[in-house]
RNA sequence: CGGGGCGUAGCGCAGCCUGGUAGCGCGCGUGCCUUGGGCGCACGAGGUCGCGAGUUCGAAUCUCGCCGCCCCGACCA
């Protein structure tokens, strides 16, 4: 390809609206535009990339024996009212009318369609296993779209698909769907993390997520540098403190906390460790107040909370719900002396703390010395509603916890019957007997991979590609070809060279100063750069340069085709 | 949806407080010059100042409403 016909579009200045690094290359470098919110246009450069995420992703999901399929992007509402998605999907979910006036949805998962589908074609036990997967447009209709594709509202992903006869069977396909993924994303260059996940919406039980890892990711992940163990922090465990309780010592007394809402200022003033100090937290949920106590240097785990019985969809409480509850404004509430109408729950950590500080339901004072069982009743609920912090026990058992940030572009769930249920997927088994399926389901964000990426692959020049995802595999940058009829002749050569030998090669053949033709090669990040130049022809050489290293190798002009081919070969 | 901020040339911004002529840098066009890291000089094109009302002799500037976008919280590939 030609830089001249290649649509090729780079900007000095990144538009306003970019915050993310991965954002401001993507519309410097001219991969993509936006449209609206949360709608982006690839261009030539930025399908490109997107195009190499996908052929890696098809390799590895044909190696596992899946096979391909595309489904409608528009989907009847009848399928989603079936499996009682229609009504708990929430405002996500697109839902548009046709002329007749029947309700559709754009599509934001496939499991409805793939569903339908199967039930119709399979019939007998001798169909099973089969896994269908497609590459498609999604639509999601976010409620905060941000960071350029990495959140886009319509993006494209990969979702398979998988149908069992029995548990057996999903096992063995989930678990070379993990393959799959550990094997796409390596080969992509990313440097990733697998770890145990929360299923949300999707539903089901068994799932895993694949994070990229980045400081910028939206995810936060605990995982243990001695063990296997890694999980979402939404999902991973704090354990319950080690060894029992100790006894009191001190008699609840009431201080005056003037203005001290947190517990930080709390024990800052009362010169008390943090971890002595107990928070309250009102949620609402199920029609009335439950008050969440946690140490105070802990914070609540919402999902883990939302677990409990009758305490789905929980909310934090209003301002005006906690003064009606305690008689006070929040930051100094507590569980002392609680109406009865308030429930408690108190996290294992807060449960186990002797002697501890917390709020005494009155503006400015808080209760110190204080104890359950002696100053208030032993919790009545006690369970894991943190997050788990740096430092804590693995919940495997082996060494601590660490936490790092991610980026989910992977997500395999073992969905079992909640939908074969709903929606009768059945087939008959060996014995002529209808059962429905086991299911699967495995995702992976085609375009935001690339976001991630870059996030992970970049420096103060621009995108450094990693050899797998790059739109073109070397950049020709002829010195002073307007001059020079051998730098022209000899860049014209190299490219045909190059294009016979199956490279990717992209010719800067604009009448450009050198530093917009570096600047902008750098910029988009194509992995090797040859310069074809004056100085460097007088000796027969041309300069081969990596887009990490600083320094350029001399190359002999008889051998650069050569070299290329094998630094490529390498890399592969 | 709640909280914060922004909308002025393709991009980045100034002007707005204290109403009166719309400006800078980059980019774009033409010419000259230059040619190994976003070169220099000259000339030039390009703007319903987000939209709609209002106040005023006069509104980018003040007021109100609407729209769009960005950032912080609940969603997720």
């Amino acid at each position: 390809m030609r830089v001249s016909r290649l649509f090729l579009s780079t900007l000095k200045e990144a538009p306003a609206e970019a915050e993310l690094v991965s954002h401001r290359l993507m519309l410097r470098a001219g991969l993509i535009r936006r449209l609206a919110s949360g709608l982006y246009t690839w261009l030539p450069l930025g399908l490109r990339v997107v195009r190499k995420v996908e052929a890696v992703v098809r390799r590895e999901m044909n190696a596992t024996g899946a096979v391909e399929v595309l489904m409608p992007a528009i989907q009847p509402a009848e399928l989603w009212q079936e499996s009682g998605r229609w009504d708990h999907y929430g405002p996500d979910l697109l839902r548009v009318k046709d002329r007749h006036d029947r309700d559709f949805c754009v599509g934001p998962t496939h499991e409805e369609v793939i569903g339908d589908l199967v039930r119709r074609e399979v019939k007998s036990y001798r169909q099973l296993p089969v896994t269908l997967y497609q590459i498609q447009t999604k639509f999601r209709d976010e409620i905060r779209p941000r960071f350029g594709v990495m959140r886009a509202r319509e993006f494209l992903m990969k979702d398979a698909y998988s149908f069992h006869a029995d548990k057996a069977g999903l096992d063995v396909t989930y678990q070379a769907m993990y393959e799959a993924y550990s094997r796409i994303f390596a080969s992509l260059g990313l440097r990733f993390r697998a770890v145990a996940a929360d299923t949300g919406a999707i539903g089901g039980t068994g799932s895993h997520e694949f994070h990229v890892l980045a400081d910028s990711g939206e995810d936060a992940i605990a995982y243990c540098p001695q063990s296997a163990f890694a999980a979402n922090v939404e999902l991973a465990e704090a354990l319950a403190p080690s060894g029992r309780r100790p006894d009191a010592s001190e008699t609840m007394r009431k201080v005056e906390t003037p203005g001290k809402k947190t517990c930080e200022a709390v024990c800052e003033q009362l010169g008390c460790d943090i971890r002595k100090s107990i928070k309250a937290v009102m949620v609402h949920a199920s029609g009335k107040l439950h008050m969440l106590l946690l140490r105070g240097d802990h914070s609540l785990n919402e999902i883990k909370a939302a677990k409990l019985p009758g305490m789905e969809r929980l909310r934090l409480a209003s301002a005006e719900e906690i003064k009606e509850a305690t008689g006070c404004a929040p930051g100094f509430i507590g569980p002392v002396g609680l109406s009865s109408a308030v429930s408690i729950i108190a996290d294992r950590s807060a449960a186990a703390l002797a002697d501890f500080v917390c709020g005494a339901n009155e503006a400015d004072y808080h209760l110190a010395g204080v104890n359950f069982g002696r100053d208030l009743p032993e919790p009545a609920i006690v369970a894991d509603i943190r997050n788990v912090v740096s430092g804590d026990p693995s919940p495997d058992g082996a060494g601590t916890l660490e936490l790092c940030r991610g980026i989910e572009v992977g997500h395999i769930f073992q969905l079992r019957k909640k939908y074969s249920d709903a929606m009768n997927i059945a087939f008959l088994d060996e014995g002529g007997k209808l059962q429905t399926v086991e299911m699967g389901c495995y995702g992976i964000g085609v375009t935001r991979i690339v976001a991630a990426a870059i996030e992970q692959n970049h420096d103060a020049r621009g995108i450094i590609f990693p050899a797998a995802l790059a739109p073109f595999q070397v950049a020709i940058v002829p010195i002073g070809a307007n001059k020079s009829d051998e730098v022209r002749s000899v860049a014209e050569q190299l490219y045909q060279d190059l294009n016979d030998a199956g490279v990717e090669v992209l010719l800067d053949d604009r009448d450009e100063r050198p530093g917009v033709m570096f600047a902008d090669m750098d910029l988009i990040g194509i992995p090797y750069r040859i310069v074809v130049g004056e100085r460097g022809l007088k000796n027969g050489e041309l300069e081969f340069k990596q887009r990490r290293e600083e320094k350029a190798a001399n190359v002999r002009l008889e051998q650069i085709v050569e070299h290329v081919c094998s630094r490529l070969q390498a890399e592969a």
